[in-house]
DNA sequence: ATCTAAATATGATCTTTATCATATATAGAT
DNA sequence: ATCTATATATGATAAAGATCATATTTAGAT
């Protein structure tokens, strides 16, 4: 047996990180597979080994985003689901998740989905489920009038990072984060 | 002369109007000039007599949609502003627009964009100020408490339709959008 | 009818990049 | 030490597509 037997899982780990990285901030065709493997300070050839194409690399971001993000974090103890989700909000309406190494796959892919094949697009769709969900959850069903209610917040704090990613001017992206907490908290009062 | 006057502006306009169809539907990189002059009955050498660049279309595209789009469309007699706005919102956020021929560009070009050049970017920030100012507009300044909480607004009708284009759900897509519609008007009356 | 400038078409070039074929390096087992 | 399966690296191939150079078509003016 060569290598240490974590050797390979190591790497592929390392390779989707630096992919989901670029791919979210330059998109699928402005990442080429030699960049990934620089990125992670491997090499082309290195990649076949691991994945089948680059298609297949980038559902594998895709998903290793989604279970690594922010939202996906486990509720720390001593908060209730309620205040657990007014950090989680305030998080994902930041510069630092505009900006940072975790951003959003729903957003930051959003337009670059559309032309990637079905499984993509299917995986894209669990993803959006699962936060969609998540909020509920974390909302708190029972006091709920109508699940679908939910859409127009997740759709809301989507767009808003990802038309802020979009804009230069640094004090009109606070405005909108800002805009969005503020009436985060409202809709949460409806929900 | 060749050809009458207003042959070359007559394909110019083509050209656009191809265009925005296809970069917004599949992206910069995966449109290419053939394609856009083939969808226009014209070929790629012509092309270059109406762009000097890809890049620079996809720049002129952006402009032209944002000048034909839904939200540009003139108010019509016996309509209120606070009216038409209803309208206006409700035809953005319907199942037309997310699958028609002349869907928002700040939508459908939000992550597409971030890798073009800083022009680009200019211009998406423009027209992204121009759509918030009408809004504003139409619901009527004297009614606002804070300018800034129109941001809200356009981010999640933006993200709606951003996201409802991935999605092959029909069902889900209905129910987001018409969660939207639903807070929209909320919104519109906080605003 | 013919001439001509502008518009459009066609063929060629050159770069980029995904993928493959092949070679080398690694580290556990003998 | 050496052998071997696996991981990684290097060089080659081939296709796609933006752009350019050149040819052809168009329709108004003479």
């Amino acid at each position: 047996m060569p290598y240490s037997r974590e050797h390979k899982q190591n790497s592929r780990e390392k390779i989707l990180q630096s992919a989901y990285r670029l791919f979210s901030t330059k998109g699928f065709d402005n990442v080429t597979v030699d960049r990934v493997m620089q990125d992670c300070s491997l090499t082309r050839g290195a990649f076949y080994g691991h994945f089948r194409s680059k298609s297949e690399l980038y559902k594998e971001a895709l998903k290793f985003a989604a279970s690594n993000s922010k939202l996906a974090d486990i509720k720390p103890e001593g908060l209730s689901s309620r205040e657990w989700l007014s950090v989680l909000l305030d998080g994902y309406l930041s510069l630092e998740h505009v900006y940072g190494e975790r951003p959003c796959p729903l957003a930051f892919l959003a337009t670059d989905i559309v032309s990637r094949d079905k499984e993509t697009h299917k995986t894209y769709a669990q993803v959006y489920t699962r936060m969609n969900q998540l909020i509920l959850d974390y909302a708190g069903r029972d006091t709920v009038k109508n699940s679908q209610d939910v859409f127009s917040l997740t759709s809301m704090i989507i767009g808003a990072v990802a038309v802020s990613r979009t804009l230069e001017d640094q004090q009109q992206v606070q405005q909108i984060l800002s805009s969005c907490r503020q009436q985060a908290r409202l809709m949460l009062g409806g929900i």
